[in-house]
This record gives structure tokens, sequence and C-alpha cells, in this order.
DNA sequence: CCATTTTTGATGTACGTAAATCAAATTTTT
DNA sequence: AAAAATTTGATTTACGTACATCAAAAATGG
């Protein structure tokens, strides 16, 4: 059986309200008695039975969400993942409540972080955009004890607790091997079309795909990245533009978020050309266009488990347990028409 | 708030006590009172605090899983997850108990499954053999009321409630596609190394690996199977074999376990060969020759998310809840020297 | 050594549910 | 209509922890 508190107390040779004390770090205890409990607790592994504590307490987990303002079908898809997991609030004992801010707006998201300050949240979750003031901010939230994760999108040298996301150098380095296998031995350029090189997330893809370009085909040379702003319509014309001009493009590599654009520049070219495509972030006009050939192969975040893995993070922060590094790891998917979900 | 008993209680018009006997199916109710609380359930949208209920009953959830007796790296992992799972279950409130029977035995499988229906536990995992012997034992147990899943290995026509593995055809077919896309146009043969024909995951990824192999690689034929019995040193001999007499091999689909003969093999002959490789399961062996080159993709199945998966999904069933079905679905990893974990 | 402060113990209530007991009310049977 | 059986209510204890209160003991200061 589990010990509970009674062992503690039995253990340490002391009372339960001392070692409730010493749990809940009230005051009031003498230096040597606390350490008489610490080393009971250590020695018999008691470990707090989070469930009834919480019931104790009436404790709801308040945890806040900060998502950017952008309308393309991920963050979309991210958004109705948090609303799906506000739904589940009441089970999960959490109350979630999500603040847009503009994207790519560092000063907003600083400004939105340090409003939560006052409000004291039992955890923060946000999309990073990388900036210093950013950065700074969460470095003060985390510093109020306020446990922080990222989500998607990091943040350079924080103190944040833990990132929910994939590793954006590995998914560049992937599609760069995968274009490169795709297209054998054959010669020629590669289009690279991404959001804006302003974020974090696209330049590392960025820069992981043209290492692994660089070191192993050096066959296929890379065109001057291509900014979309992950506009559908900006993209279109831009890779349309593209692939009129340089009729040597036989591979296109999309790092950023509004596939739908280059979806319908694909087609309209796809008459009189043949082009190996990589692309990011499954949707349904992804998906479509996987199938339908446009597109050869996806690399996919899965926006649930990010924010599931946010959430049981920051509950496990807010309590001071561990978790189970292996279950939050957030893997990088890999979609073929054969295996989409 | 959520809504507790004493609201149902209320809302019914009804005593506690009364309430208790409709939740916990205790006799003693008219069936008009017990649908008049059963109305305030669903109207008040009450949901039983798992965590409280648990607390009272002083439950701890019994669970067995039952797994194969191989000496393979495959397993050997999947039984340190199920460790690992048993480490942590005081936490979880789970009892977990594993039970190793002869790999590939529908009998002992059977005679295994049929033991536990006297002990009645709170839910049964599985690696199933596919058998019909099989199959009605866990009907039995189901019956029983019994929660059952299967892990790694389905059970074809049985009423497990659920099963924790990958989607093998899928499997089958993206190995196909991955192997057909990186040898380009080539014309050759490709050699396919199973352990068994018996085992149902190996016949589906054959099925889907041929389906698409004939539907979309006309220029590569599939040799006949070789079937190493997840054996390192008889697939070592049977692959060697295959290399030697066959000139026309150009690619490799390894589909079941045991994949260190094959590397040996495929190392040996590598002086004068350009063979592509895919395998299953990520193991420190195939790690390594994904790493140098010798295997080209690695597809794998997360043994840890299975075993946890299980877990959730038992809870629930024993607890007559529901899941998250977009968390319990096994993803199939595709792993690239760049992607690994 | 006494007064004061600090530390510790003892005890009770609460959280939401389970489970049990006994009395009271209601229904069914005769 | 009385007796018997069934159904319902009222109440209590328990699970493991949190938190508060008050009294008792120990340590500290002068």
């Amino acid at each position: 059986m589990r010990p509970t508190v009674h062992d503690i107390a039995a253990a340490a040779g002391v009372s339960l309200a001392t070692v409730d004390r010493v749990l809940n770090q009230r005051p009031g205890v003498r230096h040597v008695t606390r350490e008489k409990v610490e080393t009971a607790i250590r020695e018999i592994g008691y470990v707090r039975d989070v469930a009834a504590a919480n019931l104790a307490k009436g404790r709801t987990y308040s945890f806040v969400f900060i998502v950017p303002a952008s309308d393309n079908s991920f963050m979309h898809g991210l958004n109705a993942e948090v609303m799906a997991a506000v739904a589940r609030s009441p089970v999960e004992r959490t109350d979630i409540r999500t603040v847009e801010v503009p994207a790519f707006d560092p000063t907003a998201l600083a400004a939105a972080l340090d409003t939560l300050r006052s409000e004291r949240p039992a955890g923060v979750a946000l999309v990073a955009t990388d900036a210093p003031e950013v950065r700074d901010a969460v470095d003060r939230l985390v510093q109020d004890g306020v446990p922080v994760v990222t989500v998607v999108s990091d943040l350079t040298g924080s103190q944040r607790h833990h990132y929910a996301g994939v590793d954006n150098i590995a998914a560049g380095r992937t599609a760069a091997r995968l274009l490169g296998r795709f297209l054998g031995g054959a010669k020629g350029d590669v289009a690279v079309l991404a959001g804006s090189m302003l974020v974090r997330d696209h330049r590392e893809r960025l820069e992981g795909f043209a290492a692994v370009m660089a070191e192993e085909f050096p066959g296929l040379s890379i065109l001057p990245v291509i900014e979309g702003r992950d506009d559908p319509d900006m993209a279109h014309m831009l890779v349309s533009d593209a692939l009129s001009k340089r009729d040597g493009i036989i591979g296109v590599y999309s790092l950023g978020a509004g596939n739908r654009g280059l979806i319908r520049a694909l087609k309209e070219k796809s008459v009189d050309r043949a082009l190996t495509v990589i692309a990011h972030e499954l949707t349904d006009h992804t998906r479509t266009a996987l199938l339908d050939g446009t597109i050869d192969a996806i690399l996919n975040q899965d926006a649930g488990h990010e924010v599931r893995s946010a959430i049981r993070v920051l509950k496990a922060k807010a309590d001071g347990l561990s978790v189970i590094d292996a279950q939050e790891r957030i893997r990088l998917d890999i979609f073929l028409k054969d295996n989409l979900p």
C-alpha cells in the first residue's frame, strides 16, 4: 500500500500537523524537525496523492493559452484543440482561458505576458514570437513562479520550463533528404516557400533544409527563399512567377503555412511540369493535394498533441512533479498518401 | 461549479442514498425512481468525479498484460515499457501484472486468457496471436465484462474493445512508396524479409507493400518472401544467400523483427552493391544502421505509447468513460537519419 | 528562573464519492 | 385492512489531503 501522511508522521516521530506544515511549506517548524520529516519522506518514498490533494483544496488549475490571431488552417486547428481542452476542463480540473494577440508582434505578446503577472495563473502556454522583449517577459513570469511552456514555436534563451513542439531543424533536414531522395540523382533547382524569415521555426526549417542539401545533394541548388507571409494569394502569385521564370525548378519545399495558393499555382503548371513537392502541416487542402499527387509528402506536427502535452506539463510543473519525457516529445509526422490518419 | 451527487439528489427530488443506489447500480430502487434520477443526471450533466470515487473506494485498477516470450529487441522494449508502467503504478492507482506466454502459440495464449476469467481483473491487454481459439477466449472475457485491448498485433473478428497498435497495411504501403520513390525509376528485384507469414501484422504489411508495388512501381518485382522467423542468424543466412544468387536485387524491405542478421548480411555485400533498404522497428541496431547508411528508412511503432495508451483505454473502459480518439491513435513513425529521437 | 516567543501536538472540518446501517415510508400481497 | 415486502430517507464513516484553531510543550531572551 502506498504510504500516506500518517506513515510519514509515524516514521519521523512527529505529529500529522507538523508533516502538513512541512509538506505545504507552512511556517513554524524548526530546521531540524523539517529535516527529520524530509528524510522520512525520502526514505519511505512518499508521493503526495495529487487527486486527494486537489479534492481537499477544491483546486482547479487556471491556465492561460496565448495564441496568435493568424488566419491560417494550422492556427485554426490549434485553436480548435485548445477549445477541445476547454470542453474537457471540468473533468480535468482545469480552467483554461485563451488570449489572442496579433501575430508576429513581440511588443503585444510581451504586454500580454506582463498583464498576466498580476493575476498569477497556475500556468501559461504561448506560441512564442522569438524576440528579446518576449523572452524577458517570459523570464519575469518564470521568476514570479509561474510555469511557462512554449507551444509550436520556441523562445531562444528564455527560462520557459518546456517546449511543446517539433525540432524544426530536424524537420528541415528531413524535408531535404526526402526531396533529394525522391528526385533520385536529378540535377536542378529547388524553390523554397516560407512564411517569414522573422519566425524562428521557419528559419530553423530552412537552416536544416539547406544544410542537408549542401552536404548530400550537390546536384540540387536552392533558389532564394520566397516569403509568402503565409498568405495564399501572395504565395500563389510568387510561386507562379518563379515557376514561369525558372524552368530549372524540379522541387519545391513549402515550410510555412498557407499552402492553398501554392497548391493552386502547382496545379496550373502541372500540365507541363513534373515537380516533387514537400509541404508542412496537414490540412484539408494539403491532404487533398497529397492524395491527388500534387504534393509528395507532408511534414506535420499534431496540434492536439501539443496542446494536451502543454497542459500535462503545466500541471506537473504546478505540482512540482516530473513528466514522462518520451510522452511529451512532439514527433514530426511524415505523411505519404498511404499513411494518412 | 461542477455538479455533485447532492445536486442530482436535489434535482431529482430524492435522497442522496437513492442517487448512490442508482449510480452504483445497487438494488432496491423502483423503476420510475431510477428513471427520474437518470434524467436528472443527464439534464444537469453530472459526471462522476473519478478521482474522488477512486479515493473513496480505495480503488486500484488491476490490469494484466499478456506478452509473448520472444527474444527480440522489440519485445524487450515492450516489456521494458510495461515495467516502466509498473513502476508508476502507485501514482496511477494501477496494479499491473505481466504474464508471459510462448510466442505464436494460440493454445497457450487462449489458456492464459481463460485462466484470467476466474480472477476478474479490471482489464487485460494482450499481444494477440491471430487465431480463432484466441478470439473465442477474448470474447469470453469480454462477455464476462472484462475490458480487453490488443497491443501491437490485433485479433480478427474479436470483440476486444480497442487495438493499441499501428495500421499495418498502411505501414506496408508506406514502405513500398518510400522504397519505390527512393529507387527513382530503376528497374529490378525487391527482397522481402519477414518473420513469419503466420502473424497478422506481418501478413498485413506484406499485403500493403505488394499492393502499392503492383499499382505504382511496375518496374520493381517482389521476390518470394524470405521468412527469417525473427531470428538474426537465420535472417543473415537467408539474406546473404539471396543477395549472392540474385544480382538483380536493388531493394530490401524487412517487415519483421530481428534485423541484426539482415544488417550483417547487408554490410558484407555493401562493397559491391548499392541497395535501398527499409526496415521496421527502431532498435540500437537499426538506429546505427540508419545512421551509417546501411538502412535508408525505419518504420516504427512506439511501444511506450502503445503501453500507455492501452492503460488509459482500459481505465476508461473500466470506468465506463470515453477516450480522446486522436490521442489513442498509434502513429506510424517514419525515421530518416535526420529525425531520430 | 521567569516571561516571552517559537515550535509542536491534538483535533475538527472539508472536498466528492462509496458503502453501510437502521428507521420510516410506501407499495404489494393476502 | 392488516401483514409482509419493498423502496426510500437519514445518517455515519471512510478515503488521503488541506487547512484552521487552540492548547501544550519546548526553546529563547533577559
